[in-house]
DNA sequence: TGACATAACAGACAAATGTCTGTTTTTTGG
DNA sequence: CCAAAAAACAGACATTTGTCTGTTATGTCA
């Protein structure tokens, strides 16, 4: 490869493996190497150790595909939640889609008590919530007041505020053409999903 | 290890693997035999190509850390963007904090032609950007009428939807108690940035 | 019980990958 | 221009990892 200034290279060899271990493979050194056009395997490495030297990459040694991003050790790390579909004999499974659809997070609880959810219906419009929404959800049996969750009710998973009103349960639409869930009222079975903790909406 | 019927191990493999290929990286063939504590490498490799087989799992071959997630082969990859913040002298950098945000998004689009904004303000409302939200957009120059899009208006960064009427462009927001902005008439400078593709929301 | 399928084991080779020593070329900065 | 630093190259060895052939043990089911 070309002689390049100080760095020069370097930053973009950064982004190449940013960019891979992003993707889920980290790059072995030869990788590295043939991407980069280098002839000899130890202009890669010597690029590689000093982003590790620098802070910039940390390396698990002697690892094959060893290469991490350092900043992850602190901050919250990506998790791929599954993207949860129809309702089923009461419960919550899988979308019938046979490659199960993930979205990527990141918040600091693990993502086995994590789930997502596209959002049908215009119950709770006016706290910007809208049909085709995809929520993120904790799963959790209990709730705050004001709280948004997911619970079952019947065999039909709704998004609702969470509200208490002497000492029970109501799940409140916001949308004065939806009308309250007073769960133990109407005899419908009801059981609380969890707590929605991210809402996100692709406009494209 | 002990001999257990048949499936039962394989199926603990699958979680296994999947666990790790979800976590970033994924588990060599004797990573396997280990995690179980077969005394033989063809062991744990026996049950991996029998999943490849089944579909449960998707490889590369030849390659180290080669199995990944069927579904992943045509997912789009994640990408890390930048947050920006304030506006100044008329154009959008990045916002103070030292070390940079980022937040990662899965789109088709380049990560350099991206960036993301915290939404200030209720005019859009309706539309169901609130306060607080962050918009994923797009840089690009033009927009179709309806599209959501963040322009330059004076030295602010304003979200809005994007109109035309009798040919000149209009900005709506989407809340009654705000007025539509007519760049050309009223003499503001203005420019489009791009357009929003995603908006998100958390409600921690 | 016996035939068959599956699980697990043994041992080995080959390819991929990590690592090393040393040299040459280019850039940088005074 | 020169010395120092950085970049790139060359070639090799060691370890990890993927792969293979064949054998033994256990579970399944009629």
């Amino acid at each position: 490869m070309a002689y390049t200034s100080p760095g020069k290279t370097r930053e973009k060899i950064y982004d190449f493996v940013r960019e891979r271990i992003l993707s889920g493979t980290p790059p072995t050194t030869r990788d590295v190497q043939r991407a980069f056009g280098f002839r000899a395997v130890q202009s890669a490495r010597q690029h590689l150790e000093k982003l590790v030297f620098e802070g910039k990459l940390a390396k698990v040694d002697g690892r094959s595909r060893g290469y991490r991003l350092p900043e992850f050790g602190k901050a919250v790390p990506p998790q791929l939640i599954a993207m949860l579909g129809r309702v089923q004999a009461g419960e919550l499974t899988e979308a019938m889609e046979d490659p199960p659809e993930y979205i990527m997070v990141q918040t600091r609880f693990d993502d086995d008590e994590l789930f997502a959810l596209t959002v049908e219906g215009e119950s709770m419009l006016h706290a910007g919530i809208l049909p085709g929404d995809v929520v993120i959800v904790r799963r959790q049996p209990t709730a705050s007041p004001g709280d948004i969750v997911v619970a079952l009710v019947g065999d039909e998973a709704t998004v609702k505020r969470y509200r208490e009103r002497d000492g029970r349960v109501e799940l409140h639409p916001e949308n004065e053409a939806f009308d309250p869930i007073i769960p133990r009222e109407d005899g419908a079975p009801f059981s609380l999903l969890g707590k929605v903790i991210e809402i996100r909406r692709s406009v494209e």
